[in-house]
RNA sequence: GCCGGAGUGGCGGAAUUGGCAGACGCGCCGGAUUCAAAAUCCGGUUCCCGUUAAGGGAGUAUGGGUUCGAGUCCCAUCUCCGGUACCA
């Protein structure tokens, strides 16, 4: 660069400028505590001013720190936040670590490095990364989950819901203890076995089944590699959600969440929720309620009968043979005593192999049907045939009650089913439109269903199934019921990195909670971290021997429940990543509250009515706002919290993604290998032709782009500025250096628009009058932005204030006064250039408080307008005419205009249409 | 397979209730500045026909329809993305 140029340009808003400003006004923000925010009660806060909690989720903070697909939602959360600010809101707006969880513990067992420590480490990297994009969260709020602080009071939620019981009458949760009390003084009566005649173990044994944290045996997903189970929802295709690993099914006696009895409030209070209407039904069908009807079946020559659900109890007519899943109780039956019709040996083979069949294997033949003939006879009540019952894979255990009526006439599975080994097909509902499949599932008229002992003929889909449904409960054959895709939520993990269970095993298995002033229970250390692999798996801190074995004296057990000397062992599981985000916005609320999980006046506060907005990916559409959502409902019901739900309005970013490329062996060239030559891409070592895709940023696409990298050429408010602009913030969008200039250099105008490119301080030529164009255009921008921000169209918001500064600039016009208004516009957006500005205006504060400007609707008209005019839908010409022109005068108007007339020339006009303020079209042939 | 969402210039995208399609930015083209380059500034840029013009034609995935008027509404088809996968 030439010696001359840099003087002239020494104060030119590039990256030296841009850096030097924005580490200057972070230091300044973090100096000043500027985003601090109290709570109601502290010195100098107003509690009277409106609220607005804005909530990212948090990051779980990886080794290879943030890629810029990271911020893109912390922007547009910090955006608003600003907003709010400059609005008179109290803005909550905190960022925290989702710490725990595998990819810290794998790392360690690669390296011996205890995950604390690398973890600790990955943490200090993403806020520093975070700072420097300069981010307004109030830092003195910041925690891990992997606190101790924090996940002491994570084990104190879990100990409330084991505490807990789910009453079905009130559809609420309580605390045990008054479910004891109930059965003791005979107000509530028990299932089975009268309470006072048990003993202390049974009673122990059905008051353990009644806590929202329980103990069950399971069929669970034991992943071998991973040296842990894993819920449902982390196994994808029989593989391992995290690093596609096997996983096999095994019984194990795990902790269980009783979350299926939420199931339908988690399904009703989604009513009402400010949420993406795709999540919103992601939700409900992943709770997957169904109504239908529990009905027996009598089995021949047998006094046992068979159960099953269905959601069609109308089409019983068309049932011409059972089902049962391979793990149903029946066929150990048929297996200790086979009847002289079924192939022992061959069912034997086929439940075995269906047991131990992977669900990969499963999922590869979905088409084909197989099954076996059980030699048993099931009686159908409505037509008292006699229906072979067949064991198949088709139909789940874990679902219903792992036995089906089949009809193959309306059911597309059983009908494949029948086709596949030659059963009949009896036609039973006939559809209204005429649809004439072989097999037909929707609604229609009931046909072929009349019997001596019922009738639902004509009747139509929903009349049948209610009529029938009566005469199932007439007769005690059955009833109705609301059944559930949703599954209680295993919550038992085996690995080392998560929160221990508060609870501890006597010499006879029965449990006992450590009580809550002992809390946390800490994790112990080790030294190894190898997963144990054994048949029978064994959690990870089974290997810290010390730990494990105490007293319940040493383990913090009430001495009321369990002698102090009792030798105890500790729960050796610990609990699933998940754990931690199911409350953390709740514990911003107060985070360093040593007495309570939360400051009660805080939480009412700030979360009265909810999380104002959350910022997130869809990737958590179901499963962490389900599981938040459901411990947000249990402490509601224990009176813990004061709203039912937890995020009143929700909001994902799109995925940022980047171009990839690969060579025709489908091999990846990193991305800054690749040159643009003409119409083609090409790798610059080797000279070979590449193909561009696109596809969401990762280390092993080698398309990754650091932020570290764009702020240090361009700046911060740059980064931000594009980011935002690139398109709709719930669209994904791909990452391309080459836009980013365009934002660079608007920023670039906004500068020298105040400031003197020579000097670096504000303009001394300012405009002592403002120009009427000028300021025209800066009301129309302070109305779009306003209108703007609150939905989040920042890229039209962006775009806006483009226009104002282009106009300004050829205008060659800005008073010190316009200036600042546009300052304060630009701020949420590029926060460091816009406190500049603000500063070099004269201001000594920070513009986070500052006013927000107003508009003049007055001033976002004119006094005359253009229409255009239209012949027959085509815009043929324009006129222009007084804003408030009667209908008739511009009509006249349109057809006087030179060009008009001269096309209307000897046509007939039919019709003038006068769309105020719009268009002018003339009907004319 | 089923359920959603989306298809607009060379590219990212605008067009809030049907009313000038392509705002704004990138790229590209031309010019200014410069010894030169970068940077910056000014102008142009949907495509086709028209000598640069005036002007005209086509055009929002495809084919139909409703309407004075359709990117927007309706029907059918195609493609892409997301969710889900025997849930009885």
């Amino acid at each position: 660069m030439d010696t001359h140029d840099q003087q002239t340009n020494a104060f030119r808003y590039g990256s030296t400028v841009a850096n030097e400003l924005e580490s200057r006004w972070q230091s300044h923000w973090q100096a000043e505590h500027v985003f601090q925010i109290g709570n109601p009660g502290d010195e100098g806060f107003d509690a009277n001013k409106p609220k607005f909690y804005c909530l990212d989720m948090f990051p779980y903070p990886s080794g290879a720190g943030l890629h810029v697909g990271h911020p893109v939602g912390y922007i547009g959360s910090d955006i608003l936040s600003r907003f709010k600010r400059m609005n008179g809101f109290n803005v909550l707006h905190p960022m925290g670590w989702d710490a725990f969880g595998l990819p810290a513990e794998q790392y360690a067992i690669e390296t011996g490095i205890h995950p604390a420590k690398t973890t600790q480490k990955a943490i200090d990297t993403f806020r520093a990364q975070l700072q420097k994009i300069g981010f307004s969260y109030d830092w003195s709020r910041e925690f891990a989950t992997i606190d101790p602080e924090y996940y002491k009071w994570t084990q104190w939620i879990w100990l409330k819901a084991y505490n807990a019981w789910f009453d079905q009458e009130t559809q609420a949760a309580k605390p045990i203890t008054e479910l004891i009390a109930q059965l003791d003084e005979g107000t509530r009566e028990c299932e089975g076995t009268p309470w006072n005649e048990r003993t202390a173990i049974e009673r122990a044994q059905y008051i353990d089944d009644h806590r929202l944290a329980y103990l069950g045996t399971q069929v669970v997903n034991w992943c071998p590699k991973l040296g842990t189970v894993l819920a449902n929802e982390e196994v994808i295709d029989g593989l391992s959600e995290r690093g596609n690993h096997p996983v096999v099914r095994r019984p194990l006696k795990q902790w269980m969440f009783r979350i299926t009895a939420y199931a339908d409030r988690l399904l009703s209070d989604l009513e009402g929720l400010d949420w993406p209407s795709s999540t919103l039904r992601m939700q409900r069908e992943w709770i997957g309620r169904s109504e239908g009807a529990d009905i027996f079946f009598d089995i021949e020559g047998s006094d046992q009968s068979l159960l099953v659900y269905s959601t069609r109890p109308d089409t019983i007519f068309g049932a011409t043979f059972m089902v049962v899943a391979p793990e149903h109780e029946l066929i150990q039956e048929v297996l200790a005593n086979p009847t002289s019709e079924c192939d022992i040996d061959a069912i034997g083979e086929y439940v075995n192999t269906a047991k131990n069949r992977s669900d990969v294997d499963r999922m590869a033949d979905t088409k084909e049907k197989s099954g076996l003939f059980t030699g048993l006879y099931a009686i159908n009540p409505a037509t008292n045939e006699r229906m072979p019952i067949w064991v198949a894979d088709y139909v789940l255990m874990g679902y219903g009650h792992g036995a089906v009526m089949a009809v193959p006439a309306h059911d597309q599975r059983d009908f494949e089913f029948a086709n596949a080994f030659g059963l009949p097909v009896r036609e039973v509902v006939k559809s209204i439109d005429g649809c004439d499949d072989e097999c037909f599932s929707g609604k229609g008229i009931a046909i072929n269903s009349t019997s001596d002992a019922v009738s639902i003929d004509g009747q139509e889909t929903d009349e049948a199934r209610q009529t029938i449904i009566e005469w199932f409960e007439a007769n005690a054959m059955g009833s109705s019921k609301t059944n559930y895709r949703l599954r209680d939520w295993l919550f038992s993990r085996q690995r080392y990195w998560g929160e221990p269970f508060p609870v501890v095993f006597d010499e006879n298995g029965l449990h006992y909670p450590v009580s809550s002033d002992a809390l946390p229970v800490e994790l112990p250390k080790l030294t190894d971290y190898e997963p144990i692999e054994s048949e029978d798996p064994l959690p990870l801190l089974a290997k810290a021997e010390d730990w494990l074995r105490t007293t319940a004296g040493e383990a913090g057990v009430d001495p009321s429940l369990l002698h102090p000397d009792t030798p105890v062992t500790r729960e050796a599981n610990t609990m699933p990543g998940w754990a931690g985000s199911c409350w953390y916005e709740i514990r911003f609320c107060s985070p360093h509250d040593n007495a309570r999980f939360v400051d009660k006046e805080a939480e009412q506060y700030w979360m009265g009515d909810g999380v104002d907005l959350y910022i997130g990916g869809a990737e958590h559409a179901v499963l962490h706002l389900l599981y938040a959502r459901f411990w947000h409902k249990i402490l509601f019901d224990l009176g813990e919290v004061s709203s039912k739900e937890p995020f009143t309005k929700l909001f994902h970013q799109g995925l940022l993604t980047s171009y990839a490329f690969q060579r025709a062996n489908k091999s990846l060239v990193p991305v800054h290998q690749v040159e643009e030559r003409g119409d083609v891409f090409v790798d610059t070592e080797t000279g070979e032709e590449v193909e561009r895709v696109i596809a969401k940023m990762s280390k092993s696409l080698r398309n990754v782009v650091n932020p570290d990298d764009v702020i240090e050429e361009y700046g911060a408010d740059t980064l931000r500025l594009y980011e935002m602009y690139m398109g709709p913030l719930e669209a994904s969008a791909p990452w391309n250096t080459r836009d980013i200039v365009g934002v660079h250099r608007f920023l670039q105008r906004v500068w020298r628009l105040g400031i003197d490119e020579q000097t670096g301080e504000l303009r001394s030529d300012l405009a002592d009058e403002s120009n009427d164009a000028v300021e025209r255009a800066l009301h129309a921008t302070i109305a779009k932005v306003t209108e703007d921000i609150p939905n989040l169209s920042y890229n039209t918001a962006i775009a806006s204030m483009i226009e104002f500064v282009n106009t300004a600039t050829s205008e060659s016009s800005i008073t010190r006064d316009q200036l600042a208004r546009f300052a304060c516009l630009l701020s949420p957006f590029a926060p460091h250039i816009a406190e500049e500005l603000h500063a070099k205006l004269g201001n000594d504060t920070s513009i986070t408080f500052e006013a927000w400007p107003s508009f003049n609707e007055a001033m976002l008209t004119s006094d005359v307008i253009e229409l255009p005019v239209q012949i027959m839908g085509k815009v043929r010409g324009k006129i222009e005419v007084p804003a408030d022109a009667s209908q008739e005068d511009i009509e006249t108007l349109a057809v006087q205009d030179e060009h008009i007339a001269s096309l209307i020339e000897g046509k007939t006009i039919r019709k003038i249409i006068v769309v105020p303020k719009q268009i002018v079209n003339i009907v004319a042939n």
